[in-house]
DNA sequence: CTTAAAACCTAGAGTTCCTAGGAAAGGCGG
DNA sequence: CCGCCTTTCCTAGGAACTCTAGGTTTTAAG
């Protein structure tokens, strides 16, 4: 009988695949086990178990994302970083919607300590707000509102939560039209606050 | 033996107080039936299976947060109300976080369009909106983007997603502040698309 | 009191996650 | 070539979960 060959990469990899074609919550370790013609329990040499699969797929599509991302970001500042950024972003996570889902789980500090993924993604994201020129805190918040518009965004178009009238893409381009405005704009901190 | 007395609301309410309490993932029929000291089965009289439960849930923190946001922008227009409705969004989905998940799920047409939540939502938005004047299909997009602020920041916060440094409540009105400055300033659309 | 609906039950099939311990394949030194 | 050891994969099975089919008991209305 040959042997399937098993590795904690292929695993890995399969899962991804499937994640995306068939949705994360619909990758078991028995689907896997069956897609490779295997018991599931051979699964669980390469595996500590079911999460950790998921923690897998999570961290491969972090490292995809931020390497297309980089990618796009090269070489470009202002307004042309944003829109290359936001739409490599956007396009990995539609053309991904598995492994998008997978990065979007919680994970506990030491599930991704030892990985780059996260760092890496906070140093492109400083990176693309540099030529805005914004001194922190506001460079914190203009990041955390960048990403919780990207990620919203992504979410709701994924979940179908927006209707048919206009289309994402031209919504999409307008509101990043809006976060350049935005992040040129970023209003001055109040002294104390008023609220 | 005196008889729990389930119903379909008794079960949606306990359920989504379990959500909120151990995650939505962790509301099972069967933890629900032991929650009620009664069998598995007993409860596929009052509902069809999980989903529709955990559909059940979703309506049923949608309608609440509504209501919230409702109460919070009447009487308001324009930066108090944008203000309101932001604080009251995130409010109700810290307090309820598994409620609030429940909300995030990916609805067929069906299982909502005989509910309310989703058009009274849209209404509430677009009313907040109405004091800064955008006009379609600016307007669309601009609520678009609150809606992805909005969650996405959520989606962040629950998940752990920010650092400690700077506390989320202090980003958050800074952003709010921001979004203000940028409802308040929409860039003018282009004729033709310049990308 | 009768009766019919509603609430709850037993029994069981099928899926999934995961563990424990054993067998077989492949590579390595002798 | 051969024994040996690591890795890969297996059988067996427990525990939890979803859901169906069909029966029994409670409750309330007529």
């Amino acid at each position: 009988m040959v042997r399937a060959g098993l590795t904690t990469a292929k695993l890995t990899e399969a899962a991804a695949e499937m994640a995306d074609e068939v949705g994360l919550d619909r990758v078991t370790v028995s689907a896997l086990a069956r897609h490779f013609g295997v018991k599931d329990a051979s699964l669980y040499s390469h595996i500590k178990n079911l999460r950790e699969l998921r923690v897998r797929i999570a961290l491969l599509g972090g490292a995809e994302m931020t390497d297309r991302i980089a990618a796009a970001v090269a070489g470009r500042a202002g307004k042309d970083a944003l829109v290359a950024f936001a739409d490599a972003y956007r396009q990995y996570a539609l053309a991904h919607p598995g492994r998008y889902a997978a990065t979007q789980l919680q994970f506990t500090p030491e599930e991704i300590t030892d990985s780059a993924v996260v760092r890496r993604s906070a140093e492109l994201t400083y990176g693309m707000l540099r030529a805005y020129g914004l001194a922190e805190p506001d460079l914190t918040d203009a990041a955390r509102l960048l990403r919780a518009a990207f990620h919203g965004y992504i979410h709701l178009e994924l979940g179908g939560g927006f209707g048919h009238a206009r289309t994402v893409q031209e919504s999409w381009d307008r509101s990043l039209d809006a976060l350049h405005v935005l992040l040129e704009n970023w209003p001055a901190r109040p002294d104390r606050s008023p609220r």
